[in-house]
RNA sequence: GGCCCUAUCGUCUAACGGUUAGGACACAUCCUUCUCAAGGAUGGAAUCAGAGUUCGAUUCUCUGUAGGGUCACCA
């Protein structure tokens, strides 16, 4: 039984984009499953449009979604061989080079490299499909190479995929139509014909394949972004696939255990972002408080203060990105004094009750004076909420009379966390202090 | 347009030919609540159409329709 072996053949023409970044995934957990061999190969034989950034990048993104390759190379370190190919087809008369004006400039006479088209119907079995067949005779003698020493992408993929013993070929659904030709050069060539299986693209929102142009669609940007692996994994893993069932969560390693290729989607799935992200907040939520911070590259000057505010962000942020905002924005107030509007602060005193937002303050400040350092915030509800609880017995909204003047003057938000976690984790001294500033307002 | 592929809630999807067609995201309502977030509960929401096979089609076949892909000296 000879081992599975697969690869992925991106073209360093742009970041890394999902389509590929699933395309590996699946690939991946397909030879992982089977214990064989996955390849990655760099597919540049169109020296115009690669670029070394785009190269490094390929590589950081798979190696920062743990997709890594049992080893590596360029299409282009092959060129001796794929020239050897051609003369070989030339000299079997199955190809032959003609003289043509150059596609790029008609004034010069290029000799490219054309197959003989035995125009014949291939099938083949698709793996997720079926069978598929085409009548080969509208390709007519396609071209196989620019010159004889520098092949096209169909050559090249051929002859580099029997060489390195692939097996199994793992691609998106776009390359259907290329499969006919892949085959007849296999033929003429004397190779192997792997095994197919066509992947269902992923689409935007109007359902059109997505393209790096028109979508963000890098892993880079999500990457940045603070999308974590093991969410951007499990949402792909499930873009086109699902193990049956109705376990939404797995990760890399699960997948590798129950991946099936027989249960890859046929029609094309539509990349839902916000999914993504509702997803990426699972996983967030799994981390620790330190890896949350390591992971997320949060930080700040108090750095125990930022680890008491992990849970408020675990709860709120869906990004790391979002949880780097919320520190600079909505949550600033836990590092620094905020402003206080005295109207905002003011926005509960009940009409006929005239200075009542000030005697509460006033109330909360002496109750706040009883609570030590390090106080938690269920110890703090403990203590202030009976004042508030008094007001409410007073009458409807009362409660809100008390709880928002506190909750605006320690934060200066309209909306922030409930005032009883702001105070445990600013600590009652700081929370008298803001308090009183706001008592100091409301006497100015 | 030719060729090829595809078709279940808005989206991702589940369902040996027999289910009240299930789940997740999103949405709505309610509960909890001073606000926001989170959490809990509930709800609306789908088998593209028409034939055929069958006791019985989401499921099998055909036709139609719709959508997508591809038609390079790019990959």
């Amino acid at each position: 039984m000879t081992a599975i072996i697969t690869r992925i053949a991106p073209s360093p023409t742009g970041y890394l984009h999902f389509g590929l970044a699933r395309t590996a995934l699946f690939s991946y957990l397909f030879t992982r499953k089977a214990g064989g061999e996955f390849i990655l190969r760099i597919e540049d034989t169109d020296a115009v449009r690669n670029k070394p950034e785009y190269e490094a990048d390929i590589f950081e993104e798979l190696a920062w979604l743990g997709l890594n390759a049992d080893h590596r190379f360029r299409q282009s370190e092959h060129r001796a061989r794929h020239t050897e190919c051609l003369r070989i087809l030339i000299e079997k008369n199955l190809a032959y080079e003609s003289e043509e004006p150059a596609k790029d400039d008609p004034s010069k006479i290029a000799r490219v490299v054309r197959l003989k088209n035995p125009g014949e119907t291939v099938v083949f079995t698709d793996l997720i499909r079926g069978e598929i067949s085409f009548d080969t005779t509208e390709l007519g003698d396609f071209v196989i190479a620019r010159s004889i020493d520098d092949p096209l992408y169909h050559l090249a993929v051929v002859v580099d995929d029997e060489d390195e013993n692939v097996t199994h070929i793992i691609r998106g659904e776009d390359h259907i139509s290329n499969t006919p030709r892949h085959i007849l050069l296999q033929r003429a060539l004397g190779f192997r014909t792997p095994a197919y299986a066509h992947i269902p693209l992923i689409l935007m929102s109007d359902r059109s394949k997505m393209s790096k142009r028109k979508h963000e669609s890098s892993v880079k940007h999500y990457r940045e972004q603070g999308i974590l692996p093991e969410a951007l994994i499990n949402y792909l893993a499930l873009l086109g696939w699902n193990p049956g069932g109705e376990r939404e969560f797995y990760t890399l390693s699960e997948l590798v255990e129950i991946f099936d290729l027989s249960r890859v989607q046929k029609g094309g799935a539509v990349f839902d972002e916000v999914k993504l992200f509702s997803v990426n907040q699972h996983w967030m939520r799994t981390l620790s408080v330190d890896d949350f911070i390591i992971r997320g590259n949060l930080v700040a000057h108090d750095a125990e203060k930022l680890r008491q505010i992990v849970p408020l962000l675990k709860e709120r942020a869906h990004t790391f990105a979002e949880a780097r905002a919320m520190l600079s924005d909505e949550l600033a107030c836990l590092f620094t004094v905020p402003a206080i509007d005295r109207n905002l602060l003011l926005a509960k005193e009940l009409s006929d009750r005239p200075g009542m937002t000030k005697a509460a303050l006033e109330s909360l400040s002496e109750a706040l004076k009883s609570l030590p350092e390090g106080v938690s915030s269920e110890i703090a509800k403990e203590a202030l909420m009976p004042l508030a609880d008094a007001e409410e017995a007073k009458g409807k909204g009362g409660r809100g009379a008390v709880l928002w003047p506190l909750r605006y003057a320690l934060s200066g938000q309209e909306r922030s966390p409930d005032p009883f976690t702001l105070v445990s984790i600013l600590g009652p001294r700081e929370a008298l202090s803001r308090a009183q500033k706001a008592v100091g307002i409301l006497e100015g």
